[in-house]
RNA sequence: CGCGGGGUGGAGCAGCCGGUAGCUCGUCGGGCUCAUAAUCCGAAGGUUGGAGGUUCGAGUCCUCCCCCCGCAA
């Protein structure tokens, strides 16, 4: 059928690269072109690259829900509309144009975490089991009707890109069993238990910073779901030090003999051998990763030839 | 031509106002040990990112280039 792909990042690219597959007839809509990085230089969106790649006419516009936008979709007469991570808020004239409606790809269990930062949330508050849900969309911020649900056990140690990833390929073939079940008519939506709602809001800097007298656990969920973008990161004097990946400790009785007087923050252990441990809330947890300014992410044991730690406090917030 | 940090033996770093390079780890050899991630002794390994310039002499100053990183977006 003819179907309106409204996508952006990586997470879009698994979805319409199965719809290309799937033989439909396909007009890509995303975000315009921004300025990435250092230097100039403008950077296409994934989804971009993906559909020029198979020739499929793309469309970049700032909103689609000015007039600009819906003209051209509308042009377009979709029988549905797909989004997966499109980054803009769609209108009431936006989804009234395809016939099937609009389906969106939303990386969580809905209701819960709705908005822009399902993935990274649902690891950052330690969930053990999470999922990919296909919607029908309407105007509120994911709260239209279910149409199908996949879900997926989320790893102790699993980071936000990693999940990313599988939900992407996840949301991507419950994507076509949406629409299969779509065509074949066979769907039943059903309305989200607002009860049971819960909201996610983008991930702002103040969110990245370490808070050391957190549970040992709390910081091991932060880091991974803000790894490998836009990392967590603990402030030592005037520097801010990335901490990319971290690893609970299972000998908290013996590191408490030994520094069970350490201050919250205090890297009790800072060796190349032995590698770095932080005094915790709750106990102790091992850094394994870090990136210190204007360095390159390394492994902990390899920076600590150069950086003596030992001793060393991270401040609080 | 958005702002800023950095490129030094395999890895991570030091080297203040210029005088032929040092530390930690690793590697190799050996000792100790039942053994070892532990520890001791010794050794190898660098044209200091590249090209010019200033100087009696540059890792250290100036110019240009290449690469890496952070912020901002």
């Amino acid at each position: 059928m003819r179907i309106a792909f409204l996508g952006t990042p990586e997470f879009a690219v698994p979805s319409l690269k199965m719809l290309i597959a799937e033989g439909h007839e396909l007009a890509v809509f995303t975000q315009p072109d921004r300025p990435k990085d250092r230097g100039h230089a403008l950077a296409m969106p994934a989804v971009k690259l993906t559909a020029l790649e198979a020739g499929i006419p793309v469309y970049q516009f700032e909103k689609i829900r000015l007039p600009e936008g819906v003209e051209a979709l509308t042009a377009f007469m979709p029988d549905l509309t797909v989004t997966a991570a499109f980054g803009q808020l769609l209108s009431e004239e936006n989804l009234s144009i395809p016939k099937f409606g609009t389906v969106n790809v939303h990386g969580s269990l809905l209701p819960k975490y709705r908005g822009a930062s399902p993935i990274q949330t649902a690891i950052i508050e330690g969930e053990e089991e999470t999922g990919v849900t296909t919607m029908l969309t309407n105007i509120g911020m994911d709260t239209g009707d279910i149409l199908l649900a996949a879900k997926t056990p989320i790893g102790e140690n699993e980071t936000y890109g990693e999940l990313y990833t599988r939900l992407a390929e996840l949301g991507a073939e419950l994507l076509k069993e949406t629409i299969a079940k779509i065509e074949a008519g066979t769907l039943e939506p059903i309305p989200q238990d607002e009860a049971l709602a819960t909201r996610c809001r983008p991930i702002k800097k103040q969110d990245a910073q370490i808070d050391f007298s957190l549970p040992s656990k709390r910081i091991h969920d932060l880091v991974r779901g803000l790894n490998p973008a836009p990392t967590a990161f603990a402030r030592l004097g005037e520097a801010n030090i990335k901490i990319h990946e971290t690893r609970l400790v299972s000998n908290q009785q013996v590191l408490f003999e030994r520094f069970g007087e350490a201050v919250l923050g205090e890297c009790v252990i800072a060796s190349p051998k032995q590698g770095l441990v932080v005094r915790t809330g709750d106990g102790f947890i091992e850094i394994t990763e870090l990136q210190f300014p204007g360095g390159k992410r390394l492994p902990a044991k390899a920076a600590m030839n150069g950086k003596k730690l030992a001793g060393s406090v991270f401040e609080g917030l």
